[in-house]
DNA sequence: GCGACAG
DNA sequence: ATCTTGTCGC
């Protein structure tokens, strides 16, 4: 079956220590290509403290502002966090997908919940995250010798999907590219490097 | 009580 | 997450 996909896009926030002011970012990648095509970036104020399993109340409100700012919206995006590997299997991408009514997936550096074996130590090889007898999301080497990613669909993708996806945004970083560049992205914004709003890229200066 | 604990 | 410099390795 075809992917359908045209579109990724990648969200994140930064913040600045002993501030609760937040910048919040959308990048949307081509896909499978993973070029650059446009930005949202709003700078908000948390509200809410960093509590693990409770990721969404923290960051959702102010990545909300950045997809409302979007005048196209990406076929899929991908968040620096979980889908359903989450012990309530509702992790901000989750949270996020059913919220805006959008497709989602989660991409965390770190395991949040349940319990898996370490994966080959070839790229692309990959174990199940297993929490009380449901398979929630898989452990990726996306490099060799690297730690895995965590990977888990959020909302409107099955398990199969998000790993596919996922293999297919990889590119030459242990994070696969629409994470990788949102970070990014969130990161020149807090420091002044980029502005808030939204930024199309000229595609004709991309060479 | 002990270990785990996304960002 | 963020604060930080150099340093080791491919």
């Amino acid at each position: 079956m075809r992917s359908g996909i045209r579109t990724i896009a990648g969200a994140d926030i930064s913040l600045s220590l002993y501030s609760q002011t937040v910048f919040a970012g959308i990048v949307v990648l081509s896909f499978p290509e993973m070029r650059v095509l446009s930005y949202s970036l709003v700078q908000g104020t948390a509200r809410f403290p960093y509590v693990p399993g409770y990721l969404a109340f923290r960051e959702v409100p102010t990545i909300m502002e950045a997809w409302e700012q979007l005048p196209e919206k990406p076929d899929v995006i991908m968040f620096d966090g979980n889908g359903i590997l989450h012990a309530r299997r509702m992790g901000i991408a989750s949270h996020f997908g059913v919220l805006a009514d959008c497709i989602t997936m989660g991409c965390a550096k770190k395991k949040l919940a349940g319990k898996f074996d370490e994966p080959g130590e070839g790229r692309g090889q990959f174990s199940e995250v297993i929490d009380k007898g449901d398979t929630i999301g898989f452990a990726l080497r996306t490099k060799e010798r690297v730690k895995p990613v965590f990977i888990s669909p959020g909302h409107g993708m099955s398990l199969e999907d998000s790993l596919n996806i996922a293999m297919q945004s990889v590119g030459k970083y242990r994070l696969p590219e629409p994470t990788r560049r949102a970070h990014e992205h969130v990161n020149l914004f807090r420091t002044g490097a980029l502005p808030a709003g939204y930024h199309k890229v000229d595609t004709l200066t991309l060479f």
